[in-house]
DNA sequence: AGAGCAATATTGAACCTTCAATCATCCCTT
DNA sequence: AAGGGATGATTGAAGGTTCAATATTGCTCT
């Protein structure tokens, strides 16, 4: 008889390291933008990604399902986070004419506007601390790398 | 008079789409990862990687503003991190002989032994979910990417 | 030596996320 | 048309993270 848990097949040293730099540097980015973006506009990151989305939305409305796929969060943290930018005028909420267990979510001028003073702080973020260490080449990759990899556990 | 505010340069398309399936790959699969690991072993993936750390370190020990740094947390988040490992019996605390403000973590018997349970879990997760889905040029741009940003947000 | 500043680590409160439970509505099947 | 399961959204509690404040010790300069 032999062992019953099959070794894995452990990562070797480059895989370790391209790994180790990721999660690093994933932890870095992030917080560097959602600071910087609180710090200059009172908006988290997770929020404008919210906006975001409302803003490229027919009449800046999505329900709430659609809008938590959107932005890849779970209902209940969704519902939470609007709540939160309802109490703060941003957004409301009002029922769905076609499904009654459905609630859209619509994004309000002062949400808007909100946006718009947030995008150029998030965007210059994005491309200092990210874009602008890249080349064309390297953003293909990591599109590529990305995007499979979203649609693989999306359809897990 | 011309506009306080300069536009930023704004993301190109391609770069919008690399963003988006960067960030959406990054929440699923540390979501994916995290809930595997904490089910099949009950540890967080942060938790993994402290222990990971620790292991690594001579004498399995390191000091908690090095061990903090090496994580990638704030002193705070190490912290009660800490503090919640070692009330599990995993790690312990000890004072550092060198220094009187510092503090040295070292991992217990049962702390490794939890590591060597999750590792497969946890590698196989890795391996399945990311690697799997790049070859070697993939590996070493995304690696070479990430490193750069790291490096850069580090000494900023 | 001692004053002043920097670094280490912790604390508690506020805040956010997660998880399981719940309620209402819709859809499918018979 | 009624039962039964699936879907949409919310709730509250438990748990984790962040932030500012604090205490302690070390370092440097005169």
């Amino acid at each position: 008889m032999t062992t019953n848990a099959p070794e894995p097949r452990w990562l070797d040293p480059q895989e370790q390291w391209a790994w180790r730099a990721y999660l690093d540097a994933n932890r870095l980015l992030w917080e560097r933008l959602d600071r910087d973006l609180d710090e200059r506009s009172g908006l988290s990151v997770s929020d404008y990604e919210i906006f975001v989305r409302l803003s490229e939305a027919p009449d800046r409305t999505l329900r709430m399902s659609q809008l938590a796929e959107q932005v890849v969060h779970s209902r209940s943290r969704l519902t939470h986070a609007v709540g939160r930018l309802e109490r703060a005028g941003l957004l409301v909420r009002e029922d769905c004419p076609d499904d009654r267990r459905g609630v859209l979510c619509r994004l309000t001028d002062a949400g808007f506007a909100a946006l718009e003073a947030a995008a150029p702080v998030h965007v210059t973020g994005v491309r200092e601390h990210l874009f602008d260490q890249m080349d064309a080449e390297d953003v293909a990759v990591l599109g590529a790398v990305m995007d499979r990899v979203r649609t693989r556990l999306r359809d897990l």
